[in-house]
DNA sequence: CTGAAAGCGCTTACAG
DNA sequence: CTGAAAGCGCTTACAG
């Protein structure tokens, strides 16, 4: 910019040295009341900001984390999963509690994302968010720890991953929602999702579904699992299908709203009526689950808590204090779509 | 960090001096490509990466863009306007191709976010965002001026502006969907959302609307317009203020597609059938409006081409080179709720 | 093509 | 309570 002022030209017009007036904007408690009184007006009258870089270069640290937005397959154009833009919001308000600046990347999974970040001293650790192919990642996150690279994941907490993760409790959500489904009478209850290890989240929604149905000493039907990624077509393409291989289902449990909304919409094409004959549950609690007709019936994720321990777990990180992987309870959020209120 | 490297552990290794590291490392030219290869070599293989605090401070340039996003009032919790975090999208998208950081920062409009960033050189630059009043925000607009900060806003493009402002044609969008409502044979349209000075975009749609209305030869009832800001409880409200008034009106048009959502609530809780009793129409084209049911009508502004119009806006201007706003059509996108398809 | 020198604007021991 | 000095890790004239 024009000639911004530094904190020489405010020692000058202050009549002290420049470390004092360092001092005295930063509130040190070395430094005479009147004097700092006077520092104070003269940077507030020129407008003087300290120098991020400078700062931050002689102090090693950057006072930002970065928020590594990752998702795949790539998203068209803008069009990001609602659950996730929930969660940004909530990183960003907690950041801004800790007097934290975000930094915010939306990568594609295949770029290098890992290491441009905190390695080029721009931030002091990493956020990673977002549904992608586990195990793609997983080499990552294992190079990140090798780096000592502060970072705290959102998504499963398994025993065997490398780093620190938080994430809700996907097992019991998927079992609460698939016993809510199972109390509504539904016996073929279909889940659409994937349910391999690369997907670990669904995995656990799919492991919570199974042990409601054995807990109800029912069988799982291996046929009623269709793939899907996190997408409305996914959704929708998988109801379809089901249908075209005839195979019969009363209820349907997506491991997300986006699919459970994409598969509403299949339904309704075909003319399923839902809840009637096919009942719907979702997992996120997305805005538009409660905008859709009938109204989605979900497990909710608690966004905000999830931000807050996000970046708590990653500051008590930096500060070299031990941290560790935790689950946050999920909630039934029941609506219409599978016959509430 | 544990030891990072830095140019000079390099510059040793390499048994070249560091301002070489620093050169070949940029991709100098007056670097003999040898030299280049070995010093790249030893540089991947340590890891290292140009501290940007200090590549920053020595360029006095960072390389990032804020994103400031205001709205008021206070969101709820981490409920974004969908629309917003589409442009959130967009612009991200824009900066990451521009080779441009983007610190992401949600302002209340009461906090002083004027300064911080430009001034503390985090940013070489500002993007404004968000539905806030304008009357407030004017005079921090006008205090960025001053300064000499490069900014860009996305908004009502007036004459009368500080600064430069990149925003869709509310105006003709206005006149385009209210025309449409009275093709569909409408006659007592309501205006939703605030028609002051205050929310100029709502007055531009405001505009739109009575231009549309006076070219139709009609008279522009002035109980027809009920003040509401961009949220579902607005436009709840503001429906029931109508219905508890009994002003009678067949059609509707919300200044946000949030306000229409809203609408659509009162109105189905007080049994009147969209469209077939009253049409319902907004603006932004959130995703929502394409779910709900019936689908809402609405006025598309283009995020894809917003973002990319702000970050290169601004770009330009921290380049020195000449900027002006810009206003981007608007499009009409018609569902069910106007008694389309 | 390469090096020695200066300096970006701070913060932090070290003296006093 | 305050100042003189050093240094964070780069980039960029300036010489050669």
């Amino acid at each position: 910019m024009k000639g911004k002022a530094t904190s020489l030209d405010i020692a000058h017009l202050a009549g002290v040295s420049q470390p004092t007036v360092s001092r005295a904007l930063r509130g040190s408690p070395m430094v005479n009341e009147e004097t700092r009184k006077r520092i104070q007006a003269i940077a507030a009258e020129l407008n003087y900001k300290v120098d991020k870089n400078a700062s931050n270069l002689r102090r090693q640290h950057s006072g930002t984390i970065a928020l590594l937005f990752f998702e795949d397959p790539t998203p068209d154009d803008s069009q990001i999963n609602p659950f996730f833009l929930s969660m940004l919001g909530s990183i960003t308000r907690a950041c801004a509690l800790q007097g934290y600046d975000l930094l915010i990347s939306f990568q594609q999974l295949s770029t290098n994302w890992q290491a441009d970040y905190e390695d080029s001293n721009k931030a002091d650790g990493l956020i990673l968010l977002g549904y992608g192919d586990y195990l793609e990642a997983q080499q990552r996150l294992q190079k990140l720890v090798r780096q000592g690279t502060h970072f705290v994941r959102w998504g499963a907490v398994l025993p065997d991953q490398p780093g620190v993760s938080i994430g809700c409790d996907n097992r019991q959500g998927g079992a609460d929602i698939t016993r809510h489904l199972l109390e509504q009478g539904r016996r073929r209850i279909a889940f659409i999702g994937d349910a391999s290890n690369h997907y670990p989240e669904f995995l656990e929604r799919y492991r919570g579904y199974g042990q409601a149905l054995q807990e109800a000493g029912m069988q799982i039907d291996p046929r009623l699992q269709v793939d899907a990624i996190t997408t409305e077509q996914a959704g929708y393409d998988a109801v379809l299908h089901l249908l075209d291989q005839q195979i019969t289902f009363d209820a349907l449990f997506a491991a997300s709203d986006l699919i459970a909304i994409g598969a509403m919409k299949a339904l309704h094409e075909r003319g399923l009526v839902v809840p009637q004959q096919v009942a719907v549950a979702g997992f996120d609690d997305i805005p538009m689950a409660g905008f859709i007709s009938p109204g989605l019936s979900t497990v909710q994720q608690d966004t905000k808590l999830a931000g807050t321990m996000l970046v708590e777990t990653l500051l008590r990180q930096i500060n070299g204090e031990p941290v560790e992987s935790r689950v946050l309870p999920a909630r039934l959020v029941l609506r219409r779509s599978t016959g509430m209120a």
